[in-house]
DNA sequence: TTGTAGGCGTTATCAA
DNA sequence: TTGATAACGCCTACAA
């Protein structure tokens, strides 16, 4: 069995009640004996019960993150960079990460967040991949419970959030494909009820338009966000009669799959068609051609949002409600960008 | 405040007692009662608080995993296919997936295995990138608390792992290499106390010494199994005067980095160079040219981990405590293999 | 400055 | 089949 304060106090001769308080650093406890019950503390290898303390204390300590993972081997390195910054700075603040993974609107993931709310398992949540309608955000601002998010809804609650102006940024990636010449220009999409898929293809249709350039229908295209995806999507705009010379993609991730496909039809990215993705995923500058990319920072964006939680949650107020962060347009060789 | 336990007793006039046995499936409570009490806490939306539950049960119905990153930006893919599975498994078996970050061999690290073991937070948990020596696997077998692994250190100690003879199919890469007609073989590797870093050059060695090839040392270079680490080192090698013909990557974001400093170098990989990596990340045979690797299957590692962990922590006997798993070769055109 | 005592919400033991 | 009671380990008024 564990050590517990109890075995400390006696161990010492004091009450339990003079060690829970050295422990905590309260200034009613001479220094002297602080000093002792912390070193026989550590040399015993004591540490709080985590259960007995959050049911006392009424917090968890923990804050929770449900992965939207849709299929089984999921790889987005969106997500390790993502979990890496949540639990870099949850550390910092003394929180545990609960990760869970549900695939996104299933019943699994309503159960999921529905328990660890009810039951008081995370004392907030981080979430991502916004839905245009989202759920979850109704779920959790109708039950007072703490969450920040990445991207906003578009439902009428008020919530901390980090968000980057996707329609923009998007209009400037499409912007910079105009400015390189092309006209016939494809997009390649996600699932209609995501937000990043509302507002990139908006920034698509933003450009285009201020551009007087003609939005094609067979050139947009609704995939998954994965590189399977984008390649399958490609090998079809490659196939029709009159491809596009350049391929705007939602993600990185998509864009991989599209650089693929082209080299398959034997064209040089780059050259004979540029493609260009959305998010700045660490280590995609190293793909072939370099990627055209807006780089966000996505570590940065995962630090920041559990910083705000945090602040949420010991109640101090946050200076900025959202924040917004501006990516980066990085001109590489896949849209003909130099080297 | 959530409900308690003891709204509902009062609400039903029943004993918390009853409404908690009628909850948890104990066959002494009368059909008609049970069938009450489940609609009317279902209707009140009950939640059983897990503090105070894991602190009577004395388990905390989580497992834990720390992730080894190493710097800010981390975004390896294993890793989120890795987390995604375990993530699903656990969830079937009613766990929770209590994530971390720490530097390998970090005070943190040490710090948050520590405090996790002590203040029971989670009941058991999963390792992987395991070192040759490895304190983790000493620390939580001489405190006898639950763990799996995915490799095995080459501690004296018994446990339950996943594991690939590395060394074997490293060997068959290199091979494969062999087979092409190279003979100025590069290995590209990661740290020194990293065991898959000593089996897999062990592979390399084995295979080369099996086909009388020399090692040239400035064709073995240690890097940090990243993609930025991995293009580095192949500019590097491919500055030499006598650049290597073929080189195998102890992984596929290695790799990556390598197709990149390749093409820099304007050479045509599949037709100049040779290039083949390890891990079968999913979305990684759509590099350019698609790399030939061996393909493991990572999440169902990932889920078969927290599978022998649960197993183990219910008290079920393992069939297999040491479980095999057979990757296989995927030829790819970074090797020449057809397209 | 230190100690006593009660309770957080649940489950397990024992008695009815 | 159900209920009273104690205990899990900790924290915190309050008392000394």
């Amino acid at each position: 069995m564990a050590i517990t304060i109890r075995d400390v106090a006696r161990q010492l001769g004091l009450s339990t009640t003079t060690v829970s308080r050295a422990l905590d650093g309260y200034d009613d406890v001479a220094e002297e004996t602080r000093a002792t019950v912390i070193q026989t503390a550590a040399e015993m290898g004591y540490a709080p019960n985590q259960a007995a303390r959050q049911l006392r204390r009424k917090r968890a300590d923990a804050i929770g993150y449900i992965l939207p993972a849709e299929a089984p081997r999921f790889s987005d390195p969106f997500f390790a960079e993502f979990i890496a910054g949540m639990g870099d700075q949850a550390a910092r603040h003394g929180y545990d990460l609960l990760v869970s993974t549900a695939s996104p609107s299933s019943k699994t993931e309503q159960e999921t967040y529905a328990r660890w709310l009810h039951s008081r398992k995370v004392d907030g949540m981080v979430l991502n991949r916004m839905r245009l309608q989202d759920w979850r955000v109704q779920f959790l601002a109708q039950n007072g419970f703490p969450f920040v998010t990445f991207e906003r809804s578009r439902d009428p609650y008020e919530y901390p959030s980090v968000e980057v102006d996707e329609q923009h940024w998007f209009s400037v990636l499409v912007d910079h494909l105009v400015s390189c010449g092309h006209e016939r220009i494809a997009y390649i999409g996600g699932p209609d009820d995501l937000k990043i898929e509302a507002d990139r293809f908006a920034g698509f249709t933003q450009s285009m338009t201020a551009h007087e350039l003609i939005i094609i229908p067979e050139l947009v295209i609704h995939s998954d966000l994965t590189t399977e995806g984008g390649y399958k999507a490609a090998t079809n705009l490659l196939h029709l009669d009159r491809p596009p010379t350049a391929i705007a993609c939602i993600n990185d991730t998509t864009a991989i799959g599209v650089l693929h496909a082209s080299a398959e039809f034997g064209l040089a990215v780059g050259r004979d068609l540029a493609v260009a993705g959305f998010d700045g995923v660490e280590g995609f500058e190293h793909t072939l051609p370099p990627l055209t990319t807006i780089n966000q920072p996505i570590y940065q964006i995962a630090c920041q949002l559990v910083q705000m939680l945090a602040d949420t949650l010991s109640g101090n107020p946050l200076s900025e409600q959202h924040v917004v962060i501006k990516p980066v347009l990085e001109i590489r060789q896949s849209t003909g960008g130099q080297t």
